[in-house]
RNA sequence: GUGGGUGUAGCUCAGUGGUAGAGCGCCUGACUGUGGCUCAGGAAGUCGCGGGUUCGAUCCCCGUCACCCACCCCA
């Protein structure tokens, strides 16, 4: 017997359930995104390594996976490729590669695995799959706003009620931290830290920040900021940039108010998110008690990493496994979701008579029932007993007595009640039987 | 990467320094064409792996691996 049956550390199969269940979510996804009028766009999974290299700081760095070089440089330890550890990167490759046949304002959704290289936890998995929106071409705060009228519809659809959409801007924390005199390089430390205020406190996050390197004066002075929105309008306001910053999030919030995400957008000056490559706003979407389910922002400086092209953008992602993991917790599937088992089970008496089952099978599904034909001539009882672990609604009995009479058993596996009916009509007494059955599912 | 916990039957877990048990599931039969209920019987484990202590280790010690929880970071 084979010791190692388990997929890789971090990754996992699907069982038919799992499946269905990520159907469901990722099907309300691309519909809603369809509606916005975002196109779907599909990248390999590896990329060059440059490409993903320096994108996304220095932790981000040390989490991608690498693929060593083949054949006879294998031994080197030498790595050029490396699986991509976010959509937007690459997004930004293919923008920066197809400028000229993309429309003026791009809008792509993507739906697909990215891999981490960092350490499994609950919810967190090292392949994952990822949904994002991203809007490429404008600097406009029309583009935020849909960014995050689209994920609030998202949820909506889903089932979720209490999701709150945090909103800051990068440039408006930046000049927060000058005011607070932060160096600018030790600025990144700062926000991470900042970041983590309503999780440690306001001491841990002063001891944080002392221990990436800033200076406590500086540090108390940030800290009484985010206590007190006036000082920090006041700190962030010295400066042009932080004024603009201001003025763009209030833009957002205003217009936010004619979206579906109207009552959702809450402004958050501690938000900081992990990210490099954010310059303007950002967001993030989180569940009451639960933490993140995604998060996103403007990213006008990646495109022309690539190209040399500063080109606007500003995307969204939802992590599709967070959002399972408290559906699953808080029972959100619709019934149907669940239960997904055949209509019909189709017996088989002997060798002689499995061409009758199939037949009958497959005039059952051009009705479009799903119908499964037990494979072997077993016992009855084995045969019902798997219909009925396979749950089933029907069981349709071929024996010898109804082949002799040109007639089909149905019994009805939840009532037991059963009915020998002439062969031409069992398709019309089971699309009848079924109707309540599947009006029980809505 | 740091700290803690757990590894025993297919699953969930008991247990003891003298080479192992329950519940559920599975198989067979009572019921020779009928699942769910009941009853009777049955199969199944190198007690994670390697070493040490011991007359003897599933149990004690050391190491190792895997999984879980928290931290870190994130989706």
């Amino acid at each position: 017997m084979p010791q190692h049956t388990r997929p890789a550390r971090g990754m996992r199969d699907f069982l038919p359930a799992d499946v269905r269940r990520r159907q469901y979510v990722i099907d309300v996804v691309r519909g809603v995104y369809e509606r916005y009028g975002f196109e779907p766009l599909e990248t390999p999974a590896l990329e060059n390594i440059e490409t993903l290299t320096g994108k996304y700081g220095e932790e981000g760095n040390k989490l991608i996976f690498k693929v060593l070089r083949r054949g006879e440089h294998e031994t080197s330890g030498e790595t050029d490729l490396a699986l991509r550890y976010d959509l937007t990167v690459p997004l930004a490759r293919v923008v920066a590669e197809n400028r000229g046949q993309l429309p003026k304002f791009f809008k792509r959704y993507q739906i697909q695995p990215v891999w981490r290289a960092d350490r499994p936890a609950r919810g967190r998995f090292r392949e994952f799959f990822q949904c994002d929106v991203d809007a490429i071409g404008s600097a406009s705060a029309v583009v935020e706003v849909e960014m995050i009228a689209a994920v609030s519809e998202v949820l909506q659809t889903l089932g979720f009620t209490d999701f709150v959409v945090q909103l800051n801007h990068r440039q408006l924390l930046s000049a927060m931290l000058d005011g607070a005199r932060v160096a600018a390089e030790r600025q990144n430390d700062a926000m991470v830290a900042i970041d983590k205020l309503d999780k440690i406190g306001r001491d841990g996050v002063k001891q944080e920040l002392i221990a990436r390197g800033i200076d406590g004066a500086a540090a108390d002075q940030c800290l009484r900021a985010f206590e007190d929105v006036q000082e920090y309008n006041a700190l962030a306001g010295r400066s042009e940039r932080g004024a603009e910053a201001s003025r763009n999030v209030a833009e957002i919030l205003t217009l936010v108010e004619a979206t579906p995400a109207s009552g959702h957008v809450k402004f958050t000056p501690r938000l900081a998110r992990g990210l490099s490559y954010y310059t303007g706003a950002i967001m993030e979407i989180s569940v009451e008690g639960i933490g993140s389910l995604g998060g996103g922002g403007r990213y006008d400086g990646l495109i022309g990493m690539f190209s040399g092209e500063q080109i606007p953008a500003c995307g969204f992602s939802l992590g599709l496994e967070r959002i399972l993991v408290i559906m699953s917790e808080r029972e959100m599937f619709p019934p149907h979701v669940a239960s997904s088992s055949p209509d019909v089970l189709v017996t088989v008496f002997d060798a002689a008579s499995a061409a009758d089952s199939l037949r009958l099978a497959a005039e059952l599904r051009s009705l479009a029932l799903r119908v499964e034909v037990y494979p072997e001539a077993d016992k009855l009882g084995k045969q019902f007993k798997y219909g009925s672990a396979r749950n089933v609604a029907f069981v349709a009995i071929l024996g010898s007595d109804e082949r002799a009479r040109g007639a089909v058993t149905i019994k009805n596996m939840k009532t037991g009640e059963q009915v020998t009916v002439p062969r031409a009509e069992v398709a019309a007494r089971l699309r009848r039987d079924q109707r309540p059955t599947t009006s029980e599912l809505h």
